[in-house]
DNA sequence: TGGCAAATACTG
DNA sequence: CAGTAT
DNA sequence: GCCA
């Protein structure tokens, strides 16, 4: 690690902390820019960063009291008692306990320890003994500068606000002790390269850094909407390819995880974090950067920590949903259409079934209709279509529309819309200008589609605002009435034409080998469909999103079938009106909301 | 420390 | 009612 | 898990 170009990564003449066991920058009393610069700092003389406390050993940061040092440590989960005896010459304090209830001795007190020692350490050995324990020390940001200052290791003894050793958590509950546990496991069976077992500190990737420039440091200009806290997604421009995908990949599967483990709480954080990294423009060179992002904190910035150390760009806790057996088969079980996460776990603990194979066997007549179709088609619905296809279904679903309802208009969305190049399924939003028309539309279309042979099955469908309109208001159908979500068909499609090139055994029907494919169809009153075309278009969190800003922002209630105020009796608020074609009318609504427009291929959250 | 988007239809 | 889907 |  010293060769010519060490110069550049040292800057030239600073000390190297290589031999430091890893360090944690207590964020506390720090702006993002001191918090990266002393970061940066760390990074060029070799030291080991963490973002996870429960690594760490030493820990950095602007304060000064003792108290407020126990206190940092305690909120992230790092419990210890207080130890003093390995600091040379340090006041040994007894009845170690004391959590807090100390006043006057801040790092003072300790400080009287340093003569001492000094005598003995102005080199490499500086601060041996504790480099060599399992010592935990929070250290006053002091010691760095001095470092920096002197171009030289000075010893910490001087800075040292607390020492402790590790102990249990207090209030370890069974859930914690578990998740360490499996921790622990995963650990043990991760094929760690190298000689390492750091975890997930990271070091600066050496040859890279070595290869650029003098402000390869120097991260690149947030965004506004880093710089500005905009929380929320709707608000930001999220590509469908975005810079950081491999690691939103990686995010992704570990959001999967929670969702097969039951933590909705989980699943919502990532998905705030990851919508987050979505939206950032460049790619990731320091973790601090992620540190900057709303809706990320140290335990993302960890994980990019851990995804950048990695040779390969994978998480622990990522590879887990194909490695672990028993999240393997809840996935597998989960990816089942009319099947849920609570299913899923059903179907492995309460059943103990294991496959596919399992279901059909001793099951299959305890499975709702939805779910053998399901898994009937388990493989071709799990399939992507292409974009192609979802054309193809649109002008087929259009014509058939067009037939009972002339005049009407079908608009792909979902994530065709957003650009992707193979969508799970085709959703389709079918409006008219005469609001009259939509009544029963999807009955209609749906059986027409039916009797031509491209629908096999319908899995759901939701009749709400025309059949109640027309049952019990016939003369006023649609004034005002949006207390219900839209029409909408979920079904299996299939291209029922194929080339049965040997009629040879005319009485066997060939099998038709077109892919089954998921379809929604869903009916808008055209009053709104610009709500109906911006809430189909995207992402989960986009849209979850979305009505959380209409929620805080203007006490709106937003969703696929209206804007409305939130007050009871909601007044129904048409933000649409004058826009003449859809596109209009979503940019309209877009706007009125006040998240200003974007298009759909900037929607893409995960 | 509480909140996190949201409503509705359908199934067993 | 609990669970799933959009 | 993050934030007000």
């Amino acid at each position: 690690m010293s060769d010519g170009s060490s110069i550049s990564s040292h800057d030239g003449h600073g000390p190297s902390f290589t031999f430091y066991p890893a360090i944690y920058v207590l964020p506390t009393h720090l702006s993002l820019e001191s918090l990266h610069r002393v970061e940066e700092c760390l990074l060029n003389r070799d030291a080991r960063l963490t973002y996870d406390p429960s690594e760490a050993r030493v820990f950095l940061g602007n304060i000064g009291q003792r108290k407020r040092a126990i206190l940092e440590l305690r909120s992230r989960g790092v419990c210890t008692e207080l130890e003093m005896r390995s600091v040379p010459g340090g006041v040994h304090v007894d009845g170690a306990l004391d959590l807090g209830t100390e006043t006057e001795s801040d790092g003072q007190t300790n400080q009287s320890t340093g003569h001492l020692k000094r005598a003995r350490s102005s080199d490499a050995e500086v601060d041996g003994s504790f480099i060599n324990s399992d010592l935990i020390r929070v250290v006053r940001l002091g010691w760095l500068e001095k470092c920096v200052e002197e171009k030289d290791l000075v010893p910490m003894d001087q800075y040292i606000i607390y020492q402790g050793r590790r102990v249990q958590h207090p209030d370890d509950k069974a859930t914690k002790g578990s998740e360490i546990l499996h921790r622990a496991q995963q650990d043990v069976s991760r094929p760690h390269r190298g000689t390492t077992h750091r975890g997930t500190t990271h070091r600066p990737p050496k040859l890279y850094k070595q290869s650029t420039s003098e402000n390869e440091d120097t991260p690149p200009p947030a965004p506004d909407w880093v710089t500005n806290h905009v929380s929320y997604a709707c608000m930001r421009s999220a590509p469908l390819h975005p810079p950081n995908e491999r690691f939103i990949d990686q995010l992704v599967k570990i959001r999967k995880v929670r969702e097969l483990t039951l933590d909705e709480i989980g699943v919502r954080a990532y998905s705030t974090s990851i919508a987050a990294i979505a939206a950032y423009p460049c790619e990731f060179r320091r973790a601090s950067e992620v540190l900057a992002l709303p809706g990320c904190d140290m335990k993302i910035a960890n994980l990019f920590a851990e995804f950048q150390q990695s040779g390969d760009g994978s998480l622990v806790a990522a590879s887990a949903l194909d490695t672990d057996p028993v999240l393997r088969v809840l996935h597998h079980f989960y990816r089942i259409w009319g099947v849920g996460a609570k299913t899923a776990r059903d179907f492995y603990y309460a059943r103990q079934w294991r496959d596919l194979d399992d279901i059909v066997e001793h099951g299959w007549n305890s499975l709702s209709r939805v779910q053998q179709i399901g898994v009937k088609y388990y493989d071709e619905l799990l399939e992507g279509i292409p974009r192609a296809e979802v054309e193809e279904i649109a002008r087929v679903v259009h014509r058939h529309a067009s037939a009972v309802r002339p005049g009407v208009e079908c608009i792909v969305v979902g994530g065709y819309r957003r650009g992707k190049e193979a969508s799970g399924d085709a959703d389709l939003v079918l409006s008219h200008r005469d609001e009259s028309a939509t009544h029963n539309l999807v009955v209609d279309v749906v059986s027409s589609l039916e009797t031509e042979g491209w629908i096999t099955h319908t899995l759901a469908l939701h009749l709400t605002t025309s059949t109640r309109d027309q049952q019990t208001l016939p003369l006023r159908h649609d004034t005002g009435n949006h207390f219900d979500t839209l029409d909408k068909a979920l079904v299996v499609w299939q291209d029922p034409s194929f080339n049965d090139t040997s009629p040879s055994t005319p009485e066997k029907k060939k099998r038709n080998p077109n892919p089954h494919r998921r379809v929604d169809i869903i009916i808008s009153p055209w009053r709104t469909v610009g709500c109906a075309v911006l809430g189909w278009s995207g992402d989960t969190t986009f849209e979850r999103d979305l009505r959380r800003h209409a929620k805080k922002s203007r006490g709106w209630k937003f969703d696929s079938s209206g804007v409305r105020e939130r007050t009871s009796g909601g007044q129904v608020i048409d933000l649409e009106r004058g826009g003449e074609t859809w596109q209009e009318r979503e940019k309209l609504v877009m706007e009125g909301l006040g998240i200003g427009w974007r298009p759909p291929g900037e929607r893409c959250t995960r």
